[in-house]
DNA sequence: AGATGATAGGTTGATATCAACCTGTTGTCA
DNA sequence: TGACAACAGGTTGATATCAACCTATCATCT
């Protein structure tokens, strides 16, 4: 009986999260199961192989998508491609800043309603675009393989039913 | 002949990315192919939503899961909990740092190499943990309904290929 | 026209992310 | 043992992310 006992409370001693926390079998759950976790880590995961591949354009995967969304015959708000890339409006705000510096857009008043700006990619962003995608297609076809074939498709319409 | 060029040229004027810049059909392909995209979108939705839904613990979805990741018998390695959530070492670092300011975790020197840091979950870690526990359960019980049937475990699959 | 709510965006502060560079420790091999 | 490569982390600087709070503009309704 007393070693029973005593098992026990060594055992707990080894491992407190048993008693007066989350149970390991929850912990467990977590790791495994959460989409949230699983995203994250495939994102990080994603966004380095981009950003090493486009590094010798000085661009991150995030800088080139974004690029991306503005290269179209009219240029958008800032609030429609927050939407786009469902991120948030302050923070396509900062992105966008280093851009602009680095003269591949610019950002103008739009001249029917003040309140809106117009993000417009510049002949410097467009050129920088062109030269980058033949990497991007490059890469993306590597991903690609990674995936069970057939399944990116799969993929792509699972991740759009969660954005 | 002259206006079949006028219109050419006015086509040019109004899409000039078309001309010196990436083809807008290079614009649609990457918008709706890009992984990296897709991923990034996603990531940035499901982290909102459990940021939000554990608002009221003070925990981001990201401090979650590194808590998690921690509550195990043996404290890891900052090395060992990087690569488990497919983070940069530094990132961890950082990371760790708001947590260790409230007290949730601690970070000991190893013993057997002092090169090795520990990463020790508090008791206020574990019992906040419990605490959030049932509300992460409930949020991914409503993310799993926003994927058709059953391809959960394929999304979980393929995403883990991918990390 | 004037009040008022809605809309578009900016600013600040905290955390997150990674590259580049640095220190201290360990293991190995001459 | 002493040199040296490998390893584990830390620090700094730039960008990314979002919440909370703010201003300016627009639309509507009286």
């Amino acid at each position: 009986m007393s070693t029973g006992l005593k098992l026990k409370t060594a055992a707990r001693a080894a491992n407190p999260a048993a008693s007066d926390g989350l149970p390991f079998a929850n912990t467990i759950e977590v790791r495994d199961a959460c989409l949230c976790l699983h995203v994250q880590r495939a994102a990080r995961t994603l966004a380095r192989r981009f950003d090493d591949a486009l590094r010798p354009f000085d661009l991150t995967s995030g800088q080139f998508s974004l690029l991306v969304s503005l290269n179209r015959p009219e240029p958008p708000s800032i609030g429609s491609v927050a939407t786009l890339l469902a991120m948030d409006r302050t923070t396509l705000t900062a992105n966008l800043k280093p851009l602009e510096r680095r003269g591949l857009l610019k950002i103008a008043v739009d001249k029917d309603d003040k309140r809106s700006r117009r993000l417009i990619i510049a002949a410097a962003g467009r050129s920088l675009l062109k030269r980058a995608y033949p990497v991007w297609k490059s890469t993306h076809v590597e991903i690609e393989f990674l995936i069970a074939q057939g399944s990116a498709d799969q993929l792509r319409s699972a991740l759009r039913s969660l954005a």
